[in-house]
DNA sequence: TATTGGATCGCC
DNA sequence: GCGATCCAATAG
């Protein structure tokens, strides 16, 4: 598979979040096909909406893994995007197993393969990504490549999942009638019948 | 230094 | 619907 280049990520995140869709994301002996993002600017609901020490990485690189810690148990992990000094990232919600299958279903605890990496920190949890990953380039230690070519028409967009603010934005982008991207309560009932 | 709430998840 | 459980951000 193709790697993907430094200058993939220098474009605006909503644009890269789209492109990012059929990429692989491979760490140690792992590795899943993203299936849905979420692009984040310097926005209400972003970190980067005021620069801290944590979201600096936002402004300051592109290209970038950007993993934070959430709820006091859980990882996201973001590739940050546009020019330097313009803040910009795109959250992975959520991948499709390829690799590694059996040790993403250990460190998850269950069988069921379309809930490993149905989630931003189940997918972290699944590739045994934590914070020591955040600063690192894309391509240093946790690698992005070309995988399936996704065109506009087998793309969804919505509003982002657990903001408060710009609702209005349909910032979250997932491949249509993939089985692996989140589900919200009601789909997991369903699913689960 | 103290307080508050979070780009979540899984169980009740 | 709610609790888990740590830490970054903000206020004082």
């Amino acid at each position: 598979m193709k790697v993907v280049p430094p200058s993939f990520f220098k474009h605006d995140a909503v644009l890269v979040a789209q492109k990012l869709l059929g990429s692989v994301i491979r760490y140690k002996s792992c590795s899943g096909m993203i299936v849905e993002t979420e692009a984040y600017r310097a926005d209400p609901a972003s970190h980067a909406y005021r620069i801290t020490p944590r979201s600096a990485i936002m402004r300051d690189t592109s290209g970038h893994w950007y993993v934070y810690f959430v709820y006091g148990m859980h990882h996201c992990m973001n590739i940050t995007t546009n020019s330097i000094g313009e803040p910009g990232a795109v959250l992975i919600r959520a991948l499709e197993p390829l690799e590694g299958v059996e040790l993403m279903k250990k460190r998850r605890g269950t069988d069921d393969a379309r809930s490993l990496c149905s989630g931003p920190g189940k997918l972290c949890e699944a590739l045994g990504v934590d914070r020591r990953l955040n600063g690192t380039a894309v391509g240093e230690r946790m690698h992005v490549e070309r995988f399936r070519r996704m065109g506009a028409r087998s793309i969804a967009a919505t509003p982002r999942i657990g903001i408060n603010e710009g609702k209005e934005h349909l910032w979250r982008f997932f491949v249509k009638g993939s089985a692996f991207v989140s589900k919200t309560k009601q789909e997991e009932r369903s699913y689960k019948k």
